[in-house]
DNA sequence: TGATATTTGTTCGTATAACGCACATACCGA
DNA sequence: TCGGTATGTGCGTTATACGAACAAATATCA
């Protein structure tokens, strides 16, 4: 592409929005300045164009995003198919296992939620579509992982930050890329606590009729109720069940 | 402000992003700058720099949004503590309701999703944080209304598209604007198929410790199940409560 | 099928608008 | 009162949007 094709306003504007979350509701000029080291001047002129077109309120001092950036998002959301084709069998593997069930997809390192069916219970995690995890730990991340070409998969693994969130957490890239090589033959991932303590999940890629993988779907349970043992014998075959219905349905 | 705080590249990038959506997976660079009513050249250059920057993908022909526009969507989600708040009083509603529970506030004149605990059912209803309804049939659009100012209410009523989608549907702004009275009465609004045949629901208002209405809440059931009538009797003490246990949480 | 419209994608020169620096002003806590 | 920090503004430089023109693909019709 040509350098003159790129439209440096615009991206200079995402990246302000990017600027919010993260428990950061409301930014002023300066700190939003700091936070997308984009100078004041440009900073301001996106925020008060942000004001103006109803993304943002301004109170004169802080900026705070509206729900119309909502519809950014949502563009994706509804202008892809995905996340509604698979939503009624996650709610149908959610009330039959009696636990949480998520649907993703990768984004670089990172997984990204674009459908989930939570269970109703004291403790909920804390997970809607858009959320993000690391895919290195995470039991969808692993098999979205195993479905990419062994470099592709080893270059993503060396682009991410591999932390031990727990000590269970598997950080060794070559350990990783073995454990790849396994969810390849067994066709499915089981996390055991390794993104938090108290967590398990298990995972299996979600293809295409052509067989073209197209996101992961897994279901998550509190490791006191189902130790990590158990996630195969208990849900490995409601979950190729699920599998092979979407295989036929997705284009 | 002055018209040179305005930055014209970000706001036509804003635009074409929202041309996806609706159905709408896959654009051409001409379907896109019919959409946005931009020029061509403009349009090309901001697609490519949505793909240049990982927001879009290109495969010479169609531009597609990707997973990476969720962050966009996501920075409002996670950036405002409310729609976390109330997740899990939404869980818990569902739970004791034995029915689905939506939280969401005001963008214009729709109301948006800011979070959802859905019930698993054959018959589901596809919303989620994001998704939008027009405001002047929806109950919690209803109870939003009812807490502005009646001429604030008013002009939202009057730039809206009263449209019948049911045999049902309130569309005479003088209608409307006696319901909202009611409702400021009531503490509640309930809609009976309004929006869709076989949908009912009855929605509260939620304030913070200051008493400003900052969402609203509501109990979504299938006619078939739970007549409008039986609405008040069945769900308004449910929604109360947890109406009066957040107010004691937002601040 | 071949010829002709019509639509779409791309390139280019130029008027114009955004950028970022520097300075001026306002605000806040010590 | 005085630094330190944040916001607002003017201006020269630089980059972008515009519109037209061209090329390529697609559709229309004899």
């Amino acid at each position: 592409m040509r350098e003159s094709d790129f439209v440096n306003g615009f991206a200079r504007g995402l990246k302000v929005i990017e600027a919010f979350g993260e428990m950061r509701p409301k930014l002023t000029i300066a700190e939003a300045a700091k936070l997308t080291e984009l100078d004041r001047a440009t900073v301001r002129r996106c925020l008060l164009t942000l004001a103006d077109l109803g993304y943002a309120d301004y109170d004169g001092k802080f900026f705070a995003l509206t729900p119309k950036v909502l519809r950014l998002g949502h563009a994706y959301l509804s202008a892809t198919p995905l996340p509604l084709m698979i939503q009624p069998y996650l709610d149908q593997l959610s009330e039959k296992s009696g636990q949480s069930a998520s649907a993703s997809v990768l984004d670089g390192t990172e997984v990204v939620y674009i459908a989930r069916a939570s269970q109703k219970r004291v403790m909920s995690i804390n997970l809607s579509p858009g959320s993000r995890l690391p895919a290195y730990c995470a039991s969808m991340g692993r098999v979205l992982l195993a479905a990419l070409a062994e470099t592709d998969a080893r270059r993503i693994l060396d682009r991410s930050e591999l932390k031990a969130n727990t000590p269970l957490t598997k950080t060794d890239p070559d350990v990783l890329m073995d454990e790849l090589r396994r969810i390849r033959t067994d066709g499915c991932a089981v996390i055991d606590q390794e993104l938090e303590l108290g967590l398990c999940s298990i995972a299996v890629p979600i293809e295409n009729d052509r067989g073209r993988v197209v996101a992961a779907i897994n279901i998550g349970a509190p490791a006191a109720h189902v130790p990590a043992a158990e996630m195969i014998g208990r849900y490995l075959s409601l979950l190729k069940e699920t599998q092979r219905a979407l295989r036929l349905v997705l284009r």
